[in-house]
DNA sequence: ATATAATATGACGTTAACGTCATGTTTGCA
DNA sequence: TGCAAACATGACGTTAACGTCATATTATAT
């Protein structure tokens, strides 16, 4: 299905129209094109897109940087981008993602210890 | 320094006095103790309990959530709390932590392979 | 040809996590 | 003792990321 309006769209990318409208208003995401009438039209990218704007949010990303990233998904990068100083935004990006990572780890980790402590207790206390 | 203001408080946890009241409003940080005066007197244990709160808010946790496994870090858990409950927040958490490091993976790897590409343009085009 | 459903646009509301005054009391130092 | 610096409390403001009407126009099924 290509060339959908906005219920497919949201249906398929399972956000609401509101989020659309919003990404729109933001510049995150091209407004689809326009017919005659006032209404828009939508294609399998731009479902794609809000799918990978939902990865990245799940990642830890704002909108904003989000917006700093999104087109290397969809647009044909050999183009006229700034190189140099798209190439700075992605090595801050590496770097962020690094610190959270490690935080993360820290964090599962500790959580595995807690657990286990809590598991033995139950283990050793079989009187609930 | 133990038994301090908090001046001295937030100085060394590299929070503001807002931050400490409004944990203190949510139940998140516990309020210090009052002397006959009306001034809250804070501990070390204070200070650390600011500190790890920031690493959880990095990890991507919400003050809500935090509030449920700080105690973990905090208190002698062999006490009260009620276990099988706790245990079923653990794994809850462990399970979102998990998602979390999948998908920060594979942005990161993303990451590297624009990086990459980017870095390969430039070496290839030295006319900027 | 209508009634119902889908869409467009605008405006106001909401939650989290604080920021920023304003005002009044307490403390610490000359 | 006087006075600036520190603290307490209350209230209103702010940003992100939408939610929720309200209203008007367009599309579609009967």
């Amino acid at each position: 299905m290509n060339r959908m309006r906005i219920g497919d769209l949201t249906e398929r990318a399972g956000v609401t129209q509101r989020t659309v409208r919003y990404y729109e208003s933001i510049g995150l995401l091209p407004s689809g094109e326009r017919e005659g009438n006032g209404h828009h039209y939508y294609t399998e990218e731009t479902v794609a897109r809000l799918r990978k704007i939902d990865q990245l949010k799940k990642v830890g990303l704002s909108l904003e940087e989000i917006r700093d990233v999104i087109e290397l998904y969809f647009t044909d990068t050999s183009g006229v981008l700034p190189k140099r100083k798209v190439l700075g935004i992605l090595r801050q990006h590496l770097d962020d993602t690094d610190q959270k990572l490690e935080a993360l780890g820290q964090f599962r980790s500790d959580l595995q210890s807690h657990i286990e402590r809590f598991e033995q207790w139950l283990e050793a206390n079989d009187s609930d």
